[in-house]
DNA sequence: TATTGTTATACTCTATAACTATA
DNA sequence: TATAGTTATAGAGTATAACAATA
């Protein structure tokens, strides 16, 4: 083996989209994980954000968040030990159970959209706000075709 | 503790940038995945499109890469057994390490490029070239003021 | 039999700490 | 003493497999 000198890739070629979707999550992660959230990292912030106000299976809290129900499981179980989520027994299918924020859990998905705004609004400010709004939408709909 | 019903938080409100940004990172994630890549994965796809021509050393790719020089070097050590690194030591500092990419380094890292561009070439067809277009650099915007 | 959830285990991607060699 | 890299260990965020309870 070689080295290979003068060869064709560029050396500083434009990041791709996967690595800027990173580090725009690294940088709102970074962020917050700098703050005091009572110990909830991202994953947790993600999986709160998605429960639905009538509450969902572990199963199909799983199917949303595109991982497995055993992590989704793990996950609803930490989070009930911190008193964010309650989970009771499905009276129409008691091998299911459903999943609802408490109180605090709502509390914390409010602060956290808060503090997500405020962020984007910072970044609304650094490449103009329309931009960034046409920017965000753009994103909402790339996510729709998944 | 009480269930709480009827609470303020919306059901269905919009996902956050981070999770807009996380299934767009997924999406490429999955798709390569499905491929045949030589064992290759996204964090690898990540570290071989960050080595300069002229080389690295492995303590300024984790810096580049925002991940510790242990991280950093573990990465290269595996793209070295697989073929796709070359290390030598700096002869002006014989402690460190210049990482280059080999041949098959720099053919892999074309083949994702071009990979990675027809997903792009998917998504501009799915929102609009132009509005795409547009996305794309304001991701890149956004990235040079982290 | 099929599905919901749980338990056990393992892999990927990173971090922190302690160390070696060189500066 | 300080820095580049390595080795050891651990934690976060998942996955796969096997299982128990219920449908």
């Amino acid at each position: 083996m070689t080295f290979v000198k003068g060869n064709a890739v560029p050396a500083t070629g434009e990041p791709h989209v996967a690595v800027l979707a990173g580090a725009l999550m690294r940088e709102i992660r970074d962020t917050m994980q700098a703050e005091d959230w009572d110990g909830l990292r991202q994953s947790h912030f993600r999986l709160l954000s998605t429960i639905p106000r009538d509450g969902i299976t572990i199963t199909e809290l799983g199917d949303r968040l595109a991982m497995t129900k055993q992590a989704s499981g793990q996950f609803v179980a930490f989070l009930t030990e911190t008193g964010h989520l309650e989970v009771r027994v499905d009276p129409e299918d008691r091998r299911a159970r459903v999943v609802v924020r408490t109180r605090l859990g709502d509390r914390t998905v409010r602060r956290v959209n808060a503090r997500i705004l405020r962020i984007e609004r910072k970044w609304a400010k650094a490449v103009g706000a329309e931009r960034y709004q046409e920017f965000r939408q753009v994103l909402l709909d790339l996510g729709a075709t998944f």
